[in-house]
DNA sequence: ATAATTACTGTATATTTATACATTGTAATT
DNA sequence: AATTACAATGTATAAATATACAGTAATTAT
């Protein structure tokens, strides 16, 4: 990105603080208040910043300016490219997985890019997919789906359980791959609920 | 908060949704176009859901709607609990870490409970802590300080080159650790930039 | 049963907001 | 020396938007 001049930078950190304080934009002339210029004053700087990619505009839209880079490296909540999903708990068994009282939280991810569909996540329990260094309290991102493909790591249905394991369908039946060789296959009926598409692990949990 | 009529929580996942795409409000004429009814039921459903407390208005002020009470589970990103780091990059021998040019990007993650301080991210290259459970391409969130507990993994400054490996010092003098017993523990001097805190991974990147 | 809340229609209006046009001056490039 | 990007001003205007008033009807609570 092309560099900004001193005003289209103090510009663009005003805009970034009054989003970020009010959570809409501001108007033209409410930044040409601030400032003490005339709004085409603003206009103007807005229209270089857009152009420099560091705003995005929204045309005939009232306050429908949003920051684009991060101008002082402030934040960006709420980007589009943010996601929060339920993370469900411990599915007690016989229960439908997807109830909203299994829901234990929720989690805002970075949207895993070229992905879309319905998102969940699930907390990692045992020590089954170690050998793909998935470990115990991690959480998974999951895009529901209902297939996939050889060697995906999926989340499972089995026998009312919900499990993560390695998808494998190599010409035969398809059937469920622990990563770690004190596990078997699993070979038993199973349904798939979803395939990861990533993972967020915290060191300062307990 | 008072229990929402079915045609009020409808309009505020309405409202929620359009927000979360658009990051800013819709106006009342839009929610009225989209449920193809007048723009005063809207106003009317609208006053009702903030008078119970599920939106906040801003008088007069053009697309002021924001969702308080999340309906359906939906969104909440710009949550305190979230935080926007810079994520740093391959840091060239001789430059200085922390520079603004070396800044990949940024990633917004959950801020690690009872965790404060000045945070920062960067990509894991190599397999040197695979028995950590932590492989390349990982984004790790780093917490900066100079000091660590032993056996805690840390970003280190080593010959000019950003390293990550687990901190060592029992009574002795401290070294580095790598989690791939493959590696040799380094003894050469270092300077500690940080403490891993948390990990994201993507399974959708190439 | 009666009042209050909810859900809606239609028309109108004030305000907010974005945008257009005409003009000036300065600093940075070419 | 000429051109372009930048930063302003002032005046207008069109479009977008919130809001007000008057009234109907169904549902829910007291």
């Amino acid at each position: 990105m092309k560099k900004l001049t001193k005003n289209q930078q103090r510009t663009a950190d005003f805009i970034s603080r009054y989003i970020k304080e009010h959570l809409y934009s501001p108007t033209y002339k409410e930044i040409a208040e601030h400032f003490k210029v005339n709004v085409n004053a603003i206009q103007q700087t807005v229209a270089a910043l857009v152009k420099k990619g560091a705003l995005e505009r929204n045309e005939r839209i009232a306050r429908g300016l949003r920051v684009k880079q991060v101008p002082n490296a402030e934040l960006l909540h709420g980007s589009v490219k943010m996601i929060t999903i339920p993370l469900y708990g411990n599915v007690a068994a016989g229960e439908p997985v997807f109830a909203d009282n299994n829901i234990e939280g929720y989690i805002t991810v970075d949207k895993p890019r070229r992905l879309s569909g319905e998102m969940f996540a699930v907390t990692v329990r045992g020590d089954s997919m170690t050998d793909k260094k998935i470990i115990e309290r991690d959480k998974l991102i999951i895009r529901k789906q209902s297939t996939a493909n050889d060697g995906e790591i999926v989340v499972a249905l089995l026998d009312d359980e919900v499990t993560v394991k390695i998808f494998k369908k190599n010409n035969g039946k398809p059937y469920l791959q622990p990563a770690n060789n004190k596990y078997d296959p699993i070979r038993r009926p199973f349904k798939i609920l979803g395939i990861v598409v990533g993972l967020t692990r915290d060191y300062t949990e307990v």
